[in-house]
DNA sequence: AGGTTCATGTAACCCGTTACATGATTTC
DNA sequence: GAAATCATGTAACGGGTTACATGAACCT
């Protein structure tokens, strides 16, 4: 698939869930948590033309029974396969570094489309990476940080806790995975 | 100040430390843990023309002694007075749901360009949004979380950890100017 | 009848991404 | 003298932002 963007991949998550207008999808980008993605028209539109061009998903015209006519979109099995790939590519480093957003909305999805077993890999492969990464990032501060301003020290301080708290999350949600499994086999 | 993009305002705060050239600002983001910047060099020269265009920076070229040509850029004081104001905003809940990252931005140059009092306005203005924020993140969880896909609780789960480990941060770096302050004062 | 919400779009603009290009200087 | 690094740029492309536009259905 070619590169699509966070925002499109944020739709075809939600699209898994159920089909959706664009209505639909900017009312949930305007009242949920997921608020981090723009409600606006002018994105959200666009981007479902452009995952229709491309194959990702179909719509249809509703107009149910005076309601007014709502464009129905779904996604195609292209559109399903495409989406489990981008969520069970491998977890990088540049991954953790660069992209945060995009590995929580992978994860976000992924017990609905890739399965529990895929989601604790997942969990497992992101838990190495913050691992690996954040003894660098407390080696900058302890070099770095005597000649850095109070303010730039601190601000650093803040993005390594934000990236502890993550790792202890990850450690906790694949622990909750294991023992759902385990609990699973058992029946 | 018309609106200048994010990365626009990383390099004004890098600048307002010392006057450095496109690459020295490249190298930054190539190798600090401000590298969740962009350091091509698409993003950066083409972002220090818009600054030097508005009037917020200026730069002249260097050739010193045998060494390659360098363009040194540093604030006007348009560009100080700019900075100071996008720095002394107020904080406003859309702040807190939308732009951690500006925010975050916001603070790592605040005491050096707009005094350790307005870091302390700041990080208050901070509390208190997010001690107002996190309980709906709380309540939302609550109420539709049962109703959520594992995967997908979790998530949030793991959003609402990063905003109440930002609260605690906040709290803590608050106290250590309050400390420093007093301190300040005793002398 | 008039205002609000539903529902879908379009167009100009800005700017970051990717890729390419160029030449000077240092290093081996 | 070849390779790596220093240093600065440009151009095409993609997509998000902002603002505007349109009309149907619902509420009072």
């Amino acid at each position: 698939m070619q590169e699509v963007s966070l925002l499109a991949h944020a739709l075809l998550g939600l699209l898994h869930q159920q089909p959706r207008s664009g209505y639909d999808l900017r009312k949930i980008f305007a009242n949920t948590p997921m608020g981090t993605f723009s409600d606006s028209p002018g994105a959200i539109y666009p981007a479902l033309q452009r995952l229709e061009k491309r194959g990702l998903v179909s719509s249809r015209v509703h107009a149910s029974s005076g309601l007014r006519q709502r464009r129905l979109f779904r996604p195609t099995s292209l559109g399903k396969r495409a989406f489990k790939a981008w969520q069970t590519r491998a977890v990088s480093s540049d991954d953790v570094i660069h992209r945060v957003d995009e590995l929580m909305l992978r994860f976000s999805f992924m017990d609905q489309t890739a399965g529990s077993v895929q989601a604790m890999r997942f969990l497992s492969a992101l838990v190495k990476e913050l691992a690996a990464y954040i003894p660098n990032l407390r080696r900058f501060l302890k070099v770095q940080g005597p000649c850095m301003p109070l303010s730039g020290r601190l601000a650093l301080e803040s993005g390594i806790r934000g990236y502890e708290t993550l790792l202890d999350w990850a450690r906790s949600a694949r622990g909750i995975y294991t023992r759902r499994k385990k609990k699973g086999a058992r029946k």
